[in-house]
DNA sequence: GTCATTTATCATGC
DNA sequence: GCATGATAAATGAC
């Protein structure tokens, strides 16, 4: 049998652009929101899909990395989480 | 399989309270990922290529080839299939259109 | 077996 | 130079 040997070149793959500020923001406030479970069901990661402009693919590797980068910077400043936190409270109190 | 609501031992429930966080505590220890060789990973790709489905007598085989155990070809097999799957949706589907621009 | 994950690594953006 | 998104090993649920 031939081999093609496709897969080095085929592979295409890594060429990262990053999300627009509008989308990181929908998910940031997502994860904050949902600190304690930040899971998000197959429907809700369509959801997000939808107003992100990504795929869920990206929604999931989205949420990968970031619980992964989250949990290693417990302990650490986690800037972000404080203002997320203070965002979802003013919402709350509105 | 287990989005929403679902709980079990690895994938608590919220509690939605403030910080509980049980996902954060990851108890099992966990091998360290080792990325295989160019040699490797080509020789499984050519096992891949005849079939999808290793058996067991080739994955022996193999295994002691590419000084492999038994469960990391199968586990590769696994996952080479998971994306191969990927790419055929990939593919089946038009271009999500990307927006960019963020910053650091 | 599939498949959603975890984690380290890769590759790029800036 | 790290931040960030995507992929490669490895695990666990089902």
């Amino acid at each position: 049998a031939v081999m093609i040997l496709r897969s080095r070149f085929l592979d295409a793959r890594r060429k990262r652009r990053n999300f627009s500020k509008t989308a990181t923001e929908v998910l940031n406030e997502y994860f904050y929101s949902h600190l304690s479970n930040p899971y998000p069901s197959e429907e809700a990661k369509e959801e997000l899909a939808r107003k992100c402009g990504i795929t869920v693919s990206q929604i999931s590797n989205w949420f990968g990395n970031k619980r992964i980068r989250y949990k290693k910077n417990i302990g650490k400043a986690q800037e972000e989480a404080n203002m997320y936190a203070a965002k979802k409270l003013r919402k709350d109190n509105a | 399989v287990l989005s929403a609501g679902a709980s079990n031992a690895f994938y608590p429930s919220p509690t939605d309270s403030f910080v509980s966080l049980d996902w954060t505590t990851q108890v099992t220890m966990r091998k360290k990922r080792k990325p295989y060789s160019k040699y490797q990973t080509m020789e499984l790709e050519k096992e891949y290529y005849m079939s999808s489905y290793i058996t067991k007598q080739k994955r022996w085989e193999l295994a002691r080839n590419l000084n492999l155990t038994e469960r990391q070809v199968k586990i590769w097999f696994q996952n080479r299939r998971m994306k191969q799957k990927k790419h055929t949706l990939r593919a089946a589907n038009p271009k999500p259109a990307a927006v960019s621009s963020s910053s650091q």
